[in-house]
DNA sequence: TCAACAGATTGGCCTAGGCCAATTCGCGAT
DNA sequence: ATCGCGAATTGGCCTAGGCCAATCTGTTGA
């Protein structure tokens, strides 16, 4: 008789089965506990906390040990359009911010050198950061910048923007950019700095930007969460 | 004294122990079965499992039942580049295929019209297939075309590229593309279509392609698997 | 020689429950 | 009232093992 859907595993069904119940719920709200629905449903919570995990990962609920299970809060999705983060943000209406885990100057690598194409610059700048929008975690980012920049921290601390400080204080202007995007699941350090969890899918986009003469004169690594986010391109033939 | 890695999750350091040993072996050898390495490792299947689970998800290893998990063939990530995906298939030296799921004739839908800023036409070509590189499947995808495109399914499978029929028989030319590109976790259909495993990554992009005269003439809807796929975009400020 | 069948092997899915850590709640002392 | 402490609650992680389905393997019989 019922051929439609004799297979889906019991712990997808009641993923969708909770998708259900929370799409009209109030963003925050908190959901019954692990054992609660393990008992509800007639299951184990092994399967309920396979359910509950993927729904996590997409972003439709967010937990926290001790508290509880709470419907996630609809985070706005952040759309990369531009090549600024600040840009990007301040177009859509979002507050942006950054926490700078750390400047450094380093030798060049051979990798950086010829993967990268970068020019045989001997000292490079890394700047390794965290991108916030509304207060909230979405990337992770390391970006690698040719030369010697002295006071970078300062400038950076003042407005946030790191092309607009390159730009103004620098002599660097970023004119075309090169993004390559893939994905990636998150290990325990993209976990704990992204405030998301392991094996969540995050976005992994490597940047060249170029300045007018097509000289290389960055390089970032950055990681989105992959809730809160979509990268937008458009493309000529 | 050891203060670096204490806490993390037994199945995590099993699963970069894992990612170790397979790193050196041979695509398409065998690893040792589940229970086996439950005992090896003295822990439980349930842990090996989810430790299999994230490697499988990244393309490392990949199973089936009944046979085992094998080390993953090294498959050929395919970069979509271009707006064609035969052309970006060609330019990497990739065998593209297709499958056609189906090719229909839809009226224009509300949201169709609204969301993707088509013409009002009342007649929409609505084209489902699987694109497969090597024999192997990457995406699944449904494209919507202004008007009834007659024969189409004939042109298609002559020579197997949407927008070289589209140019040549309909005088429809896509000369410039917005690409969206977000994450999503794999259903029980997608699993099936792309043969890959339910809750794996995947990237979902929705193409909007548009003429000469900027009119929207294409609206696709694409799913591509995590693993084997990156997407590249240049972009002038 | 080859086909068919039976058993063993392997991954897919699930159960039942234990211990720990983070958080919350209530009670008692100040 | 308020602070502090301990118990209860909740998610995080793990164990041990069972049943099923897909696959493989060896044996048996035509």
């Amino acid at each position: 008789m019922d051929n439609s859907a004799p297979a889906a595993p019991k712990y997808y069904r009641l993923k969708e089965e909770l998708r259900g119940l929370v799409r009209d719920a109030e963003p925050g709200s908190p959901i019954p506990t692990e054992r609660a629905l393990a008992s509800r449903y007639e299951t184990s919570r092994t399967t309920v906390r396979q359910a509950i995990a993927e729904l996590v990962a997409e972003g439709v609920l967010s937990r926290t040990q001790g508290k509880g299970t709470f419907v996630a809060p609809s985070s706005p999705t952040y759309v990369r359009q531009l090549t600024s983060f600040t840009d990007d943000a301040a177009a859509q209406d979002l507050r942006s911010s950054s926490r700078i885990l750390g400047i450094e100057h380093v030798t060049a690598d051979a990798s950086l050198v010829s993967r990268f194409g970068m020019p045989m610059a001997s000292e490079l700048t890394r700047v390794e950061r965290v991108r916030l929008i509304n207060g909230e975690p979405l990337a992770h980012e390391a970006a690698y910048l040719p030369g010697v920049l002295d006071g970078l921290r300062g400038h950076l601390e003042g407005n946030g923007s790191l092309y607009a400080t390159l730009s103004a204080h620098y002599g660097i202007d970023i004119a075309e950019a090169e993004d390559t995007v893939e994905t990636m699941v998150a290990g325990p350090e993209d976990a704990l700095l992204l405030k998301t969890e392991m094996g969540a899918p995050l976005l992994l986009i490597h940047r060249r930007g170029l300045d007018a003469e097509g000289t290389p004169v960055e390089w970032t690594r950055s990681v989105f969460r992959g809730d809160r986010f979509r990268f937008f391109a458009r493309t000529r033939r």
